[in-house]
DNA sequence: AATTAAGCCAACCGCAAAAGC
DNA sequence: GGCTTTTGCGGTTGGCTTAAT
């Protein structure tokens, strides 16, 4: 038995925002400022679930999205970000200021996945592809075998590769909100630089759940 | 011009973590 | 400490647009 629907969807518009309900969200959050999600459809007046106010809000109507096309600079970074973080969208968008996660997924399986192909590139282990010299066709089964969780390489490929020792300093803009990249002092900007390390033991990385465990970061104050 | 396929993106769904009681 | 509610995330889907046949 799962667990109850967050609003009644009887009462609920689903598909597509139309310009009115986008107007109603805007104007409620501009006054009142986003958050309680739950109870922001009724008291703006929107016949929507507050999964979908915030989904619109976060995605779309946000004023600080930035609009248009990626930049090669913005691909190089997702790639970069991608490599070491595997599919944590929200921060890798959080890295990206004025793109959203589903923004960044988007384009990813869209556009940067057939990117790294032709590169010859693995787009989930981001190693070289294997060619199947009796066919020609790019074996994907790297990708197979890892598709079931977004970090699974990191105990696969370590035990099939030496592991990479980075440091790579990611010279990108921060994010406010992010507590990873956030200021602890709060003033400034502060300078990240993640060191990535092999693992320490085998029993690590077996027990590893997320890549963060595998790195570590530090911040340090620019004053 | 009509039909089909591929590309693209907004939105939904289910789950897990966090927060509140 | 345990239960319930809320929020946030990542995967997936549906439908619109564009390109190819």
């Amino acid at each position: 038995m799962g667990r109850s629907p967050c609003c009644e969807k009887q009462h609920t518009n689903k598909g597509a925002w139309t310009k009115e309900e986008d107007q109603r969200l805007i104007n409620y959050i501009q006054i009142h400022g986003d958050g309680c999600w739950r109870s922001l459809p009724k008291a703006a007046g929107l016949l929507r679930c507050g999964k979908s106010c915030r989904l619109r809000w976060i995605n779309y109507l946000r004023p600080d999205l930035k609009r248009g096309n990626f930049t090669p600079e913005e691909d190089e970074i997702i790639i970069n970000l991608h490599s070491l973080l595997g599919n944590k969208w929200s921060l890798i968008a959080a890295r990206l200021p004025g793109r959203t996660d589903n923004e960044i997924k988007n384009y990813w399986n869209t556009h940067i996945k057939r990117k790294l192909y032709n590169r010859g590139i693995n787009p989930q282990t981001h190693r070289p592809l294997v060619n199947n010299s009796s066919t020609g066709d790019i074996d994907r089964r790297q990708e197979d075998s890892h598709s079931n969780s977004s970090n699974s390489c990191l105990t696969t490929e370590v035990e099939e590769n030496p592991p990479l020792n980075l440091n790579l300093e990611l010279s990108i803009g921060l994010h406010p909100h992010n507590p990873i990249t956030k200021n602890p002092n709060g003033k400034g900007e502060a300078p990240v630089l993640f060191q990535f390390c092999a693992p320490q033991t085998e029993l690590e990385t077996e027990t590893s759940s997320s890549v963060p465990h595998l790195f570590r970061y530090y911040t340090s104050s620019t004053s």
